[in-house]
DNA sequence: AGCACGCCGACT
DNA sequence: GTCGGCGTGCTC
């Protein structure tokens, strides 16, 4: 499990020539690059994507410098060609580099994240077509539309193009293609890239918005830097950091942002394209063959110019980055838990340093990792502390659940109910979040308590009622799904099982019992099947074709309803159980996101919280608006017990189909944890989910001090011990979840 | 990641 | 008697 890193030690304009031998990384999660020979007629250079023998096939792999010159003249094969594609950047090499060393992934596993566009490296470059006019046929239909369509088409033009210009559809086009009045010729250049254009005129900046955008504008161009934009919610941070976009544009450089959710960001897409004329290419999972291939080379090629993204736009080609932006940088989905385990939002900035570039940090409620660095002085720190547009921040008020619980089957306390009730009486909209998918989590035998449970995970199945497949058991961890069986496997009860505790389907049930007149939606990650979908829902809550919106974290994320006036958490307790180190930190963000939701417009906002801990530090800072007493708190816990940001961490997860097998590692990883008095392990322990998608899991945890090299700990350890082939030690460094 | 080599069940 | 299951190991 030890991966030399590929380190590539490139001196600007190095160049191989026939005969040389150089080192090849491939995607492959191999322990480092492999040693190739330069073939006749061929001149490579670090970067450039090269086709190589290997057993037997042949793989796409990218030049990474002088060979390693450990293997045997004879094994070492030459290059068969070099891809006609720009190389990979040196600050992208370099990332790969940092990253692998950093979390102890292979660098070929990192490098298969850049690369994770087989269409754009193999086939040809798509051809585009373009259309030009050729002799009109004889007994040609001439419409006006058609004589537009040909007086237009006097040089090269794509179809949509062609069609733009002439105030036509593109079926006019077609149908002259068809009659052999247009001619199809091969488009000059590649499809082009819409440009954002950054002469646009922005909105008028507030005060602080203006000084904040002043500042960002005269880092861009002026080295690495990084820079935390702290704003509450609706403070307008977005416009703030589209004017440092803009004058890297001025600069001709590219930007980057990355969203948490860019899936599901289409009002961040709209803002976007308002502000500079043109949208963003998007970079994301959802993405078909096509696009992907068309962004990838966009972007290496350098007509892209603004991607935005998630997490693993990172890895693509930039040749001109000038900024990076994370938004929601405080968000726990820019870190990568599967493959190789990375956080967005940190590697972020470390491109940024690799290509002395300045990054922006944007959050209403910043990451304690963050506020450490502004703290330290690393980082630049701008403050926006008023909502833009003259709105207030909404009230928010503790409904004590142990002195005025909802009645029974019900979820909602009397004074919710009221407010929600007033809010429809005056025709505005309410959100009642809760931060649990489907109808209920658990369900029970009525006669003998068996547990409807996951074959394969620890974990309760969720009973699901709307949507595809309506009545079904789900597992959320794995995608195990089941009809609802009828009788009890324990006891053989007829019809025994019943629902125990609220999803958002099931609240919505009840809202729509005691408020028959709504017009009721649901709106969590499993009814937002599309980007489509998604942009509708939104739609509908701002057209005010919706009352009361049911919905889980999803939203929380950067939506703008300003028509919603009431906020109800229907259960603000539920990030708090379980013993996770962020989890007070993460509910005091999600909530303060979700309360930011409330009174963004002309109205204001009023907020609801149940719980049944209303002495609970976030509890109380939520309702006092007191983020500061609340981050200085938690932050003086963590520096008591030596966690991050003011210690390291790094998780070890055994796991294998085998639960003896996978505590004998686990065991053998304990008696050979290193001693040391600036280090601390933890464990063996069962994670969380003790057995997950048929694995079973155990954790050990490392501590240490800041000063310790974690990585050069975690690799000692390692190597001490060869784990048989059906158990596997996943490392996690700076681990979030811990599942 | 592929692809080959290597030992144990149902087929022409 | 063979075809083929995927466990294990290697690829410069």
């Amino acid at each position: 499990m030890l991966f030399a890193t590929a380190k590539s030690q490139t001196s600007p304009g190095q160049e191989f020539l026939p005969g040389d031998r150089l080192a090849v990384l491939l995607p492959l999660p191999l322990a480092g690059a492999y040693d190739y020979r330069v073939g006749a007629d061929q001149r490579l250079a670090p970067g450039d994507f090269v086709r190589v023998p290997l057993a037997g096939r042949q793989a796409i792999g990218v030049v990474w410098g002088p060979s390693c010159g450990e293997i045997a003249a004879e094994k070492c094969r030459a290059v068969v060609e070099r891809l006609p594609l720009p190389p990979l950047p040196a600050p992208s090499r370099q990332l790969i580099d940092w990253v692998a060393a950093y979390t102890l992934a292979p660098p070929g596993a990192v490098l298969k994240m850049a690369m994770s566009v087989p269409a754009a490296l193999e086939g040809p470059p798509r051809q585009a077509s373009a259309y030009i006019t050729g002799m009109p046929p004889a007994g040609l239909k001439m419409t006006p539309a058609r004589q537009r369509v040909l007086a237009a088409a006097g040089q090269p033009l794509a179809a949509a193009e062609l069609a733009r210009r002439a105030g036509v559809g593109v079926a006019v086009v077609k149908g002259l293609v068809d009659a052999g009045a247009l001619l199809r010729v091969p488009a000059p250049g590649p499809a082009p890239v819409a440009s954002p254009d950054w002469r646009q005129p922005g909105p008028v900046l507030s005060d602080g918005q203006a000084e904040a955008a002043a500042a960002l504008r005269r880092r861009v161009g002026d080295g690495f830097s990084v820079s935390l934009l702290e704003g509450v919610t609706g403070s307008g941070k977005t416009e703030v950091y589209f004017e440092a976009i803009a004058e890297a544009l001025a600069a001709d450089r590219q930007v980057l942002v990355l969203l948490p959710e860019i899936a599901l960001s289409a009002q961040w897409l709209d803002r976007f394209r308002q502000r500079f004329g043109a949208p963003p290419v998007e970079w994301h999972s959802e993405l078909g063959a096509a696009a992907r291939r068309d962004g990838w080379r966009a972007v290496g090629e350098g007509r892209a110019q603004v991607v935005v993204g998630a997490r693993s736009a990172l890895f693509l080609p930039f040749p001109a980055l000038g900024l990076i932006v994370v938004d929601e940088e405080h968000d726990a989905s820019f870190k990568q838990e599967e493959g190789v385990v990375y956080h967005g939002r940190d590697m972020a900035v470390v491109r940024a340093r690799l290509g002395a570039i300045p990054i922006v940090l944007a959050s209403a409620t910043p990451s304690l990792e963050t506020q450490a660095n502004v703290v330290a002085g690393r980082y630049h720190h701008l403050h926006l502390p008023n909502r833009h547009g003259g709105a207030q921040l909404p009230t928010v008020e503790l409904i004590d659940l142990r002195r005025y619980p909802p009645s029974r089957q019900s979820w909602l306390s009397p004074r919710l109910v009221e407010a929600v009730t007033a809010t429809l009486a005056a025709g505005e909209q309410s959100l009642l979040f809760l931060n649990r998918r489907g109808y209920a989590p658990l369900t029970l035998c009525r006669r003998c308590g068996y547990r409807l449970q996951c074959p394969h995970c620890t974990a309760w199945l969720v009973d699901h009622r709307l949507g595809v497949g309506s009545a079904r058991l789900q597992c959320h961890h794995c995608g195990y799904l089941s009809p609802r069986p009828s009788v009890c496997p324990a006891c053989q009860e007829q019809d025994s099982f019943a629902a125990c505790g609220p999803g958002v389907e099931r609240l919505a049930e009840e809202l729509t019992a005691r408020f028959p007149e709504a017009r009721i939606a649901v709106m969590a990650s499993d009814t937002l099947t599309s980007p489509r979908a998604a942009r509708e829902l939104v739609g509908r809550m701002t057209d005010r074709d919706i009352d009361l919106l049911v919905g889980t974290q999803v939203v929380a994320k950067g939506h703008h309803f300003p028509l919603l006036t009431l906020v109800g958490v229907v259960d603000a307790d539920l990030g708090l159980a379980g013993g996770d180190l962020r989890a007070a930190e993460r509910t005091f963000q999600l909530l303060s996101q979700v309360a930011g939701r409330a009174g963004r417009a002309a109205h204001p906002g009023q907020v609801l919280l149940q719980t049944y801990q209303p002495e609970d530090r976030v509890m109380v800072a939520l309702a006092a608006g007191d983020a500061e007493r609340f981050y200085a708190a938690e932050a003086e816990d963590r520096r008591a017990a030596g966690m991050p940001p003011f210690g390291k961490l790094a998780a070890l997860i055994v796991s294998g189909p085998d639960a003896e097998a996978v505590d004998r590692v686990a065991a053998q990883l304990a008696r050979l944890a290193p001693h040391d008095p600036q280090i601390e392990v933890w464990g063996p322990a069962p994670a969380a989910l003790s057995l997950l998608r048929g694995q079973h899991r155990r954790r050990l945890l490392l501590k240490t001090a800041r000063r310790v090299s974690v990585q050069s700990v975690l690799r000692h350890w390692l190597a001490q011990i060869r784990p048989p082939n059906s158990v596997r030690i996943q490392i996690d460094v700076d681990p979030y979840s811990f599942v």
